[in-house]
DNA sequence: TGATCATTATATGTATACAGATGATATTTA
DNA sequence: TAAATATCATCTGTATACATATAATGATCA
């Protein structure tokens, strides 16, 4: 892992996660070795890396650009992604773990109080937490990494659902019926519960109601 | 798309696919570069791009190699892939074109006419048809990716489990329940049948059975 | 004779140089 | 003045050259 490559496809995810890059950017090999001191072979790995990732896209002797998702496509992919999260509830429910139940309950908490300070961007975090300590809880380790892929996928595209205190509450009620019926082994109910968690939260994509599919 | 490496990846995937290149294998860039008759920079965007794909695996400075996957591994991938299988059903069922139906149908009726011969390796095909053929019914492109990724992924460690005429014979009658749910409108059925039919063909692995987990 | 250290060979990781294609700009012509 | 064509600049795609780390082989010493 000391390769420079791996370097820069951490910053470049990082700073698409963050919203410093906007779908649609362009990157510029040169621009980007010049600013990191290196060639633009060590770029262009990065860049291929990112492209199979699904962040960016390379057009034919056009270059590479953070991937502009479609209405349909978001929508596509939280469908994919509300099924995985309900495996990952049914999962946990079923292999509950004393460690497991404390993350998530943990993160659960961490929630609670986000949610009673109107702190929407600790809830934010808060919300990451809880649904990750559920992927752990499931054992299955691809289930994870296809999660995180997700979320990093889908991020660019959610500018804080959180915004209306009203969502924040009833978010946080959706988790305590989720996180009951794992820990009470109900798997079934645990993954409906989170495929509808999931939707609702899907169907607030502020890009979705823009562009219409 | 005319880059030298796009067909690099295409070329390496088919023979991974195709139990050319075994788990295990070393890929060497030089080995490569002469082989196809181009330099060591294409070579190395393949790699990087099967590496994302979770085809190859490279350790520093060792180079790039097949990926082995533990029976744990295989076992993960088969969960979500089972989820989501079980999700190309519920929504086929639910999105049923004419089209679609038709494409199912042959699928189908594919799988008959090999299972009733006896020819595991038309089988094997009939049934990628069919399985194919219900995820593009779902209407959800990312689905069918990802189900399509997760074939190459698994296939290597597939050493036809449909050896036996009897296996044959169950897993077309599992398709044949799987279709008329799917047809009749019932979803939640459609997707149960499947997840149970996908489990059944990954305790099948032989990998599994011997490697114990 | 065996073990350890040094040296060398080989393959990966990075940098630079070259080729070709796309897009923009300028010039010419109607 | 507007449109079309030609020229040039710039960026991607590919090749080659260089640096460095790992591993293997041989030599030396105990």
């Amino acid at each position: 892992m000391t390769r420079v490559a791996d370097q820069l496809i951490e910053t470049l995810k990082n700073e698409i996660h963050a919203g410093v890059l906007k779908p649609g950017d362009q990157l510029e090999e040169a621009v980007l070795a010049q600013r990191f001191a290196v060639s633009r072979t060590p770029v262009r790995e990065a860049v291929r890396s990112l492209v199979e990732c699904g962040l960016l896209e390379t057009r034919s002797r056009k270059g590479a650009f953070v991937r502009v998702l479609s209405a349909k496509e978001i929508m596509d992919l939280f469908e994919v992604a509300a099924e995985l999260e309900g495996l990952a509830c049914r999962l946990a429910a079923e292999r509950l773990t004393d460690e497991a139940m404390q993350a998530i309950n943990a993160g659960f908490r961490e929630c609670e109080t986000a949610a009673s300070s109107g702190d929407a961007e600790a809830y934010s975090r808060a919300n990451l937490t809880f649904h990750t300590a559920i992927h752990h809880a499931s054992g299955n380790r691809r289930l994870v990494e296809q999660l995180s892929e997700f979320e990093t996928r889908i991020n660019p595209y959610r500018s804080m659902p959180y915004k209306m205190r009203n969502r924040l509450a009833q978010s946080t009620q959706e988790h305590r019926e989720i996180m009951t019926a794992i820990f009470d082994g109900d798997s079934a109910q645990a993954a409906d519960l989170m495929r509808s968690h999931m939707m609702l939260q899907g169907q607030r994509l502020p890009l979705i109601l823009q562009n219409l599919m």
